[in-house]
DNA sequence: CCGCATCCGATTGGATACTG
DNA sequence: CAGTATCCAATCGGATGCGG
């Protein structure tokens, strides 16, 4: 981290490392943001695109998300219901920590 | 990520995303990388630094970490027992993932 | 189509006491 | 000092069936 004045001693909730880990963390929080990465979707569409996702999870996560405010939902008129999740700005600001993750997880796998 | 050749439909322990997420997952790790990063420590220097983590985890974490090949374990003689443990040469390479962090949960501090 | 409600097994983390 | 061994509570994720 930058500096070390302000040692925290413990896992605290406001610690700027701690905020991005939490909106991203959880199985399949990656994979719906890299889904919604591509452009905004239906929630059948991410259900279809991860196909093994249980549609509570995936309801959960969405749900995180946009407590989070990195994901904004639009309901569309007519019927059947329809429902366009998009990435918010808050979660566009995601992009460069997924690519970090990608990177350093492929300089870790090189090292085996 | 950078492409979307090979797209997972599932979490998968192979994706370079998933590898670096494991590596720096549970609560705790975080922190203990932040103090190796300021150089090596013992076990109690380090549970000294982080004084509400339990012994059973502190050693769970480190085990975990010597078991990616992020963190080296050094007897050193004498007594009392005295360990040495320092981040190796795979686990520097994380340096740029934690920076990453703190800056992505400023950001979306900010947003607030 | 878009979810929510329920149940349940597995994993996780904390507290505590004890050993080489 | 540097861990290990237990036990337990809480959280998490998967499966499934129903409702708006």
């Amino acid at each position: 981290m930058p500096t070390e004045a302000g040692r925290t001693r413990r896992p605290d909730a406001d610690c700027p490392v701690e905020v991005a880990l939490s909106a991203i963390s959880g199985r399949w929080t990656t994979l719906v943001l890299r889904e919604l990465m591509h452009g905004p979707s239906s929630f059948g569409d991410l259900a279809a695109r991860l196909p093994e996702i249980s549609p509570k999870v995936l309801t959960e996560r969405l749900h995180g998300l946009r407590a989070d405010g990195l994901v904004d939902r639009e309901r569309l008129t007519g019927f059947p219901v329809r429902t366009r999740y998009a990435l918010s700005p808050a979660g566009e600001a995601l992009r460069p920590l997924l690519t970090e993750l990608y990177r350093t997880g492929e300089r870790l796998q090189r090292r085996r």
